[in-house]
DNA sequence: TTGGTGATGTTT
DNA sequence: AACATCACCAAA
């Protein structure tokens, strides 16, 4: 049996967070069938300083999960069809959150290619924050959802990712705050977002 | 294999 | 009016 990952996990700086988020297992019940997806790729949105968050500004309805305890769901609707999967991290009144980005559906793929009309394949089930979404089931439903109990949708302890396998590069498809570096990926590895800056390999240089 | 574009509706 | 995206199609 699985356990999900505690509080304390979520509460620390945002960009610790995200990157040992990396390896680490979604794990989704939905009625009888289970899917288990490693992560592979996170952006970190820092708190009310950073433009590109939700949270850049003042609270409002939609961001307000953000500036609550970490360990919590942050899901919000996007481009009038998808929905992106994020977990509250640091502390309360803050802002942060980590979004999910991209995974490798570990368990239940049958059930993932179902979920996302397609037939076969395994690259492209979950390598975009909208089609993790899909593969999994996460909608706004979930906005609020804790994280850390071992409901219908948790996180769990996976693998350890060398700190030397975690690449970071600027984050992708927003056009404020796009000089910061806070997007996480195992080096490699063929499950992420498929996306130019892949290329410009940095080491995250961590501690 | 790459790049450009339209669909879609919530939020500000 | 912008938007933390994706699927599709055309060109090469």
């Amino acid at each position: 049996m699985l356990t999900a990952l505690d509080r304390e996990f979520y509460a620390r700086d945002t960009i610790i967070v995200a990157k040992e988020l990396l390896g680490k297992l979604i794990v989704r019940e939905i009625n009888n069938g289970l899917i288990c997806a490693k992560i592979v790729e996170t952006e970190a949105y820092i708190g009310d300083h950073d433009p590109a968050s939700h949270s850049f500004g003042r609270i409002t309805e939609r961001n307000k999960i953000m500036y609550g305890p970490a360990g919590y769901a942050y899901v919000y609707f996007i481009y009038g069809n998808y929905y992106c999967f994020n977990a509250v991290t640091g502390n309360e009144c803050e802002g942060n959150a980590v979004l999910i980005r991209a995974a490798e559906i570990i368990e239940g793929k049958e059930l993932a290619l179902g979920h996302r009309k397609l037939t076969s394949g395994s690259h492209e089930i979950a390598n975009g924050p909208a089609k993790l979404c899909i593969a999994l089931q996460i909608d706004k439903k979930f906005n609020g959802h804790n994280l850390t109990n071992e409901g219908e949708l948790f996180v769990a302890a996976g693998e350890e990712t060398k700190k030397s396998d975690i690449i970071s590069t600027k984050r992708i498809g927003i056009s404020k705050g796009t000089d910061l570096p806070y997007r996480f990926i195992v080096k490699g590895n063929p499950f992420v977002t498929k996306h130019r800056h892949n290329n410009f390999v940095s080491n995250s240089k961590n501690k």
